[in-house]
DNA sequence: ACGTATACGGTACGGTTGTATCAACATTGT
DNA sequence: ACAATGTTGATACAACCGTACCGTATACGT
């Protein structure tokens, strides 16, 4: 094991370790200290590979978010048409298993912070939402222009509000005053409403028919 | 003037000081201090009105939900269509004024903390989107009755979908991603495809006549 | 009028935080 | 082999937190 190998594996551990502090007592609770001890490290260690907190914090959700962006990306494979394609988005835009509950706590506990620290506004981290809303947009536009759409519907109003309900959802999901199949049947039935004619049958009905089956 | 008006005109002051903390720099800002800086009085002075920290903020919490509830009752008085309750639970749903908006930064920043600290969900704060839901649900059920609703709908998830909508369209006006304007006609547009017919035109127009027009 | 409860100020205490300092040890390049 | 560099530990430090303690003054009931 090479020596990079091994810094490499360390900065993996820690940053694992930050999420799963997260996850089980909130961002709040993410102390270096905290950290080091779910790691099984000692503190001078998690400060040795990221010299501040700040930046322990920055490469986690960077990483995080990279690894979320990636499993859209490999859901979204194969997905042409706009309802496929929305279908795939949907399906990640509510917390099912830890990962994403881990990621969806992450966000929406810095877009709380972010609230009253315009410092923190301008993460990259929060520009997702924009980034979605254009996506959402232009695949709505799509398939109003290719006929699939519900007539008399306008594209964007329809993509921030898919995307609002979404969001509401997660948070709901997250508190768990919601379930996940709950939040999915909703959605899906914003979906329904948006496209009249019934989803592609076999090419990428999968994605649609094991929904909230795994835990 | 009466010592017992004396300490509630102090013991509001001091909630007041909490509100503009916590608007201003977040809930984590809160501290003993800098409640104490923000009203002009010593820290031994909160301490003796409120014992606790836990007191100070339950009251606080406790005196706002208080003044958003009222709030709501007074535009509800003479709203009896459904539609026409909709339209002002929906006005109500939107960080409008800073007054609002302090109300929508607590709650929200609770709904947070209390996904991983299951001591806080049992707080009767977070009771609100039940009963919201079974009241939405029922005056959908009513317009339903009385044929004011799209046919097809089921209440319920119209109900859910619409609550879920306005609280991520919410969070997105807090964080100043959408202005309230955006979000109010977001939420007009999805109540205009619940109820096909026209709102009540004299009786109760004004609730949606001069919204988003007031700062 | 006087004793007592309330109102208030200053300050101290124990705990936790992020970060810095001082050492010891291992690994690597030459 | 040795110097240099990276790795790990223990501990210290200044700042902050909520709360407790010790006073004094003011206002009220009787």
């Amino acid at each position: 094991m090479n020596r990079t190998d091994n810094r490499e594996t360390r900065r993996h551990d820690i940053t694992e370790a930050v999420l799963r502090v997260m996850t089980r007592s909130g961002l709040h609770a993410v102390t270096m200290r905290a950290v080091a001890a779910e790691a099984g490290v000692s503190l001078r260690l998690v400060q040795h590979y990221f010299e501040t907190k700040q930046h322990l914090m920055h490469t986690t959700l960077n990483r995080l978010t990279e690894e979320m962006t990636q499993r859209l990306r490999t859901r979204l494979t194969g997905a042409h048409r706009p309802r496929d394609v929305m279908e795939a988005v949907l399906a990640e835009a509510v917390p099912t298993d830890e990962r994403s509950r881990a990621f969806h706590l992450a966000y929406t506990s810095y877009a709380v912070l972010a609230v009253t620290d315009e410092t923190l506004a301008a993460h990259p981290f929060l520009n997702a939402p924009d980034a979605m809303e254009t996506f959402v947009t232009r695949q709505l536009t799509r398939a109003r222009d290719d006929g699939d759409l519900a007539p008399g519907l306008d594209p964007r109003t329809e993509a921030v509000t898919l995307l609002a309900t979404a969001a509401g959802l997660g948070v709901a999901v997250l508190a768990g005053q919601r379930t996940p199949q709950e939040a999915t049947a909703i959605l899906h039935s914003g979906l329904a409403r948006l496209f009249p004619n019934p989803a592609s049958p076999g090419e990428q009905g999968e994605a649609t028919a094991e929904e909230g089956g795994h835990k």
